[in-house]
DNA sequence: CGAGAAGTTGACGAACCTCAAACGATGTGG
DNA sequence: CCACATCGTTTGAGGTTCGTCAACTTCTCG
């Protein structure tokens, strides 16, 4: 089976047939969110862990002061929750920005699959670092970068990620996010994300119209974002991944 | 013994007596760095990983820009990389800020641990999810308030932090950074921190002289920041994982 | 066709940055 | 002990980035 999440995992393991086989039968209880519905509610303790089959989700707060603050982007293969079951409460909400096919898998079998299977168990961690990884590339480009900088390093990630997972072929990709999304992503107001989408459509750079990005010219966007793909952790990992599975096996 | 590192992990875990050997007894090859000086670098390939003893560093991120972005403050018991070990390259840098001394983990000693202490495996995992959950809040705190409540919800932070691990007490504490330092890690130049101390100051919330903080108005710095610790995870962690080991136990 | 949502634009102000200079503490060599 | 250098802090002036408000346009969908 070829879905967006074997996709994904494979990257952080070498996984075998039986593994996956593993894996796709743990996808049970599937259910659909309409856009805009909440998945996970922020303060909410759950016993199941959720993994996003299709659609695309986002984690967010809500600050005191009224902003909306988008921590991540869930595209298809990407746990939402796979910390609750160790912090036992949420600490931000989980929300679905288009319709949603969301797999609830019980933490009773994440529990079995990271005990039994290693290659399983390492493969989660990879998903769980791989998020910090992208949450500390976020951190800095909202803390470092101007606004037109900050929305080209946001599309040129996107690009990588859903290009992984089969949903990006080529310089083009769906993306249904509005305006609002995008500033709530990269601290921006929402005018001024249409003053800088307008700027780099101008360059010649990219442009996002009906939820499709096109990028026009990669290099420059490239350029501009100082973007550098390694913080994704794609390519490789699966070697090193190889050796040490084999110094696991001496350990045992 | 009553380590920053024990006292941090006893919040992740019901560490037992033995637990808190076997870690312990873990900690050799303790190196010192001057501060200022790089313990790891950018792209490094690591055999071990590394924990805080004593002193204050950070991961940070050098941009193509020229810009330095501060990722995180490393405190006595805090990790340096358990992520090396998967994701088999840093995709960041990490640099005391004061003198410090720390611990080398061999990489096989830590997967010792996480396969055969469940409860050590546990306060791991509990230690990484954390880190994690306080990079989205600094997230959200970059990307979605001004200057000067920035830096209220920095310090609100790390006093709970530094109270934590016994480097704390009441409302003042050691904290030794530069106002550059702030700067680097709020993503706001080091003349505005500079004027956003002053007002804090002025306003009679907080201070910050030769290294140390005093707030004198916590429940003000609080609501300023709209600072919610929750996100710490650090109360009734426990009792959930006790009740997490509990179910393992069943299923075992 | 109408209503609501999303996108677009202009005008103005607030937050924040850069440049530059001065000030203060600390340490070092003479 | 003083001269001096260095590093961090402080303050002012002026400019850029970005936010807010408000109006208008375009799109979507029933």
């Amino acid at each position: 089976m070829e879905t967006p999440f074997l996709k994904k995992l494979r990257h952080g393991a070498a996984l075998t047939a039986d593994d996956e086989a593993t894996l796709v039968g743990g996808l049970r209880n599937v259910q659909s969110f309409a856009a805009d519905r909440d998945i996970v509610r922020d303060g909410e303790q759950s016993d199941d862990v959720r993994l996003v089959l299709e659609g695309v989700a986002c984690r967010y707060k809500l600050l005191p002061n009224g902003a909306r603050s988008i921590l991540a982007f869930l595209m298809p293969g990407d746990f939402c929750d796979l910390h609750v079951a160790i912090l036992g409460r949420m600490d931000h909400a989980i929300s679905a920005l288009t319709a949603c096919r969301i797999a609830n898998i019980p933490r009773t079998t994440i529990e079995a699959w990271t005990e039994h299977h290693p290659r399983i168990n390492r493969a989660l961690w990879w998903a769980t670092l791989v998020d910090e990884a992208i949450l500390r590339a976020w951190l800095a480009n909202v803390g470092a970068r101007r606004g037109d900088e900050r929305l080209a390093h946001l599309l040129c990630e996107l690009r990588i990620r859903l290009e992984t997972v089969g949903l990006a072929h080529g310089n083009s990709y769906h993306l249904p996010l509005t305006q609002q999304h995008l500033a709530d992503t990269l601290g921006l107001s929402i005018v001024h994300v249409n003053r800088v989408l307008r700027q780099l459509r101008e360059a010649g750079l990219v442009s996002f119209r009906s939820g499709r990005v096109t990028i026009s010219n990669l290099d420059e966007l490239t350029r501009l974002a100082g973007f550098d793909p390694g913080y994704l952790h794609l390519q490789g990992s699966v070697r090193t991944g190889g050796m040490i599975e084999g110094e696991q096996a001496l350990l045992g």
